[in-house]
DNA sequence: GCAATGAGCGTC
DNA sequence: ACGCTCATTGCT
């Protein structure tokens, strides 16, 4: 029950005066406090003065323990259930309702299943004001677009009837395999102006900058410049700010951009699309780290739109919305991928059968890269290599034979640390006088520096052919190539960073260091990335081939060979079933020091069938050596749980963290549900 | 026995 | 960073 009472005004004569809004005076208000303990509304009497302007969805201010800080008007009521006397509001900070009632539920729901507070994930999505921005005069709403033709989804079977169920705005969550060589952001602008079409808007997020731009590209075309905006934080804090309340005003109905865009409050959303998903820049790092798939899955919930979650490969998550039935596929049948697909061929790391043309022997490389490569040139076509991106721990091998070096004590892989002697990577014994069991070579290489050294040696092998190298560099992406020249060229490329083009060939050398990762997803990782490569070449009935080095045994390179996407990822989520890892099941990773993580097993309140693993060293911080030794030692704690007990196990989590901040207790632990990187 | 002072705590 | 509670202190 809520009584009104004068504010008794200690201090304060001024604040006297002030009366209550005559309906509606109470204001629920989501503070942006990090406490995790005071993560719930709080009770605010509006003002009669701040009445009109104190609207659901508006930034506020508001006194929280004293001090005024940052808030959002959550919703108005007629009372409160705070038995205590309520604060004023004190300001609202501009008229813009930028927390629609959509997004909040959001922000509560993604919150609440990444064991977080609320304030920090409304912090991620929505962006700092403008304010000149927000005064400028608000455009009028584009006239809806025409239906498009889209015969290009005529290819998969079940696409028409995908396009269809968006024209008639019913739900139809779905997963796509784009074919090899697919014009893929034009399928998805076909997807979004559909629904536009229909009245609906569409969200498209995408990994990067490179594809929100193509895909930007794609719907401009088919709807026009005015039907869609690009989202994006590196375009600065005016126009981001500008292109958001353009989308939030209902201005413009189809909106792109990259995992931030997740968030963006587009209005009656009618579809969303994830591409490719499996890339790790759709992981959020911030707290509580949602990942672009939670946020839309979620969304498809909350809000009724389709999720449309497209890619040339499949990940174990999609699989499972697959097998749980919450999403249909939309695959083209064999015969129409093998007609797509380039003639992939494995070859082994120590393959030694050597090219028989002289400089491609001089060169070392091996007669199947060669043939391939040689071939696509005298078409005129561009070959693609695809090298390891830096930052993989190279291993070692012996210059001779190309033996994989072992270490003698433990048999586990020797590698090369920054200026400093070979060692294993698994008991850290150091090895001084190598000498290889197989031919007794006794000088090492790094295998990966290796792969880099064969671009070269392609090069050479092709005298006169223009090479280009793009990505690879410690400049974040800046170094990227776009697009190359036409004809013959060799391009060495990181993953992700290929130019676009349609090759001829393609190597893909960075196999090895792709599976040797000691990650849960390592072999999902690499046919993401070997088939994004492999994509772009022509068919093999033009003479398109791939040579992957990797050994022809693995899943992963059995799946490449067949383009088959979907068998893998049905391996994949049934070995991660058998493991009791996600997506078959929920984990949590709690780190922290040492001490505390040890601590951590009795003071959380868990679920049935929860098992605690651990704690081991966080994964990424070496041990034992460089820098980050010592104090800053950090543990990981993790926490399974069966797949129906994850909401529980967030909450259990959230609980915890709510008690440490009561407590006061300043020593951080880092909570990550689902944690893309498990070793 | 009780006011004056200060530390701790919740936070509307 | 404010205002509340509660414990301690010091004086009558």
């Amino acid at each position: 029950m809520f009584w009104y009472t004068r504010q008794v005004s200690v201090g304060r004569p001024r604040r006297g005066q002030r009366s209550p809004a005559a309906v509606l005076p109470v204001a629920q208000v989501c503070v942006d406090t990090p406490l995790a303990h005071l993560d719930r509304p709080f009770d605010y009497l509006v003002p009669a003065e701040l009445d009109a302007r104190a609207v659901p969805g508006v930034r506020v201010r508001v006194r929280f323990a004293g001090r005024l800080v940052d808030g959002w008007l959550l919703e108005r009521a007629e009372r409160s259930d705070h038995p205590g006397q309520l604060a004023w509001l004190e300001r609202v900070v501009s008229a813009e309702p930028v927390l629609s009632p959509q997004i909040a539920a959001l922000a509560r729901a993604v919150a609440d299943r990444c064991a977080g507070t609320m304030s920090d994930v409304v912090r991620l999505a929505v962006p700092p004001r403008h304010a000149r921005t927000e005064a400028e005069p608000v455009g009028a709403a584009p006239a809806r677009p025409l239906r498009p033709a889209a015969e290009g989804w005529g290819r998969y079977p079940r696409g028409a009837a995908f396009l269809d169920a968006l024209s008639q705005s019913r739900m139809a969550h779905a997963c796509w395999q784009a074919l090899p060589g697919e014009d893929w952001p034009t399928r998805l602008a076909e997807a979004a102006v559909t629904a536009a079409a229909a009245g609906r808007g569409a969200l498209l997020v995408l990994p990067d900058h490179r594809d929100t731009a193509r895909v930007h590209a794609a719907v401009a075309t088919l709807a026009g410049p005015d039907a869609v905006v690009t989202l994006a934080a590196n375009s600065g804090p005016a126009q981001r700010y500008r292109r958001w309340l353009a989308v939030r005003r209902g201005t413009v109905r189809i909106a792109v951009g990259t995992r931030a865009a997740a968030f963006a409050p587009v209005a009656e959303l009618g579809l969303m699309v994830l591409w490719d998903d499996g890339d790790d820049l759709h992981a959020e790092p911030r707290a509580p780290y949602p990942h672009s798939r939670l946020v839309l899955g979620q969304r498809a919930v909350l809000e009724g739109a389709t999720l449309l979650v497209a890619g040339y490969a499949r990940t174990a998550e999609t699989q499972l919305s697959l097998e749980t039935g919450w999403a249909h596929e939309i695959v083209a049948a064999r015969d129409v991928v093998r007609a797509a697909a380039p003639r992939v061929t494995a070859i082994g790391e120590d393959d030694t059968q050597l090219a028989r043309d002289p400089a491609a022997r001089a060169a070392r490389l091996p007669a199947v890269v060669f043939e391939a490569a040689r071939a696509a040139l005298s078409r005129d076509r561009p070959v693609l290599v695809q090298v390891p991106r830096r930052g993989y721990v190279p291993a070692l091998a012996c210059s001779q034979c190309r033996a994989a070096a072992r270490c003698r004590r433990c048999a586990g892989p020797l590698a090369l640390p920054a200026a400093s002697p070979a060692s294993c990577r698994w008991c850290g014994a150091v090895e001084t006088g190598y000498r290889c069991p197989a031919c007794g070579g006794s000088r090492l290489r790094a295998t990966v520096i290796g792969a880099r050294r064969t671009a070269e040696e392609l090069g050479r092998a092709f005298p006169g052919v223009p090479l280009v190298t793009s990505g690879g560099g410690s400049s974040g992406g800046a170094d990227v190539l776009a697009d190359i020249p036409p004809g013959r060229c060799l391009v060495v490329a990181t993953p992700g960073a290929e130019p676009l083009s349609r090759y001829g060939a393609a190597v893909l050398l960075d196999g090895s260091a792709l599976l040797a990762r000691p990650d849960l997803r390592a072999a999902e990782e690499a046919l993401r990335r070997w088939m994004a490569a492999a994509a772009m070449v022509e068919p093999a009935t033009d003479g398109g081939r791939v040579v992957v080095v990797a050994e022809a045994s693995l899943a992963a390179v059995q799946a490449l060979i067949r383009w088959d996407p979907a068998g893998h990822a049905r391996a994949e989520l049934a070995a991660r079933a058998e493991l009791g890892f996600p997506p078959a099941a929920r984990m949590a990773a709690l780190d922290g020091a040492p001490a505390t993580v040890a601590s951590l097993g009795e003071a959380l309140d868990l679920p049935p069938g929860a098992a605690l693993l651990g704690p081991v060293p966080v994964p990424g911080a070496s041990p034992g050596t460089g820098p980050g030794t010592g104090k800053g030692e950090r543990e990981r704690l993790l926490v399974r749980v069966p797949r129906a007990q994850g909401l529980a196990l967030a909450s259990a989590l959230a609980a915890l963290q709510a008690g440490r901040s009561a407590r006061k207790l300043s020593d951080p632990v880092r909570v990550q549900l689902d944690p893309p990187e498990l070793g």
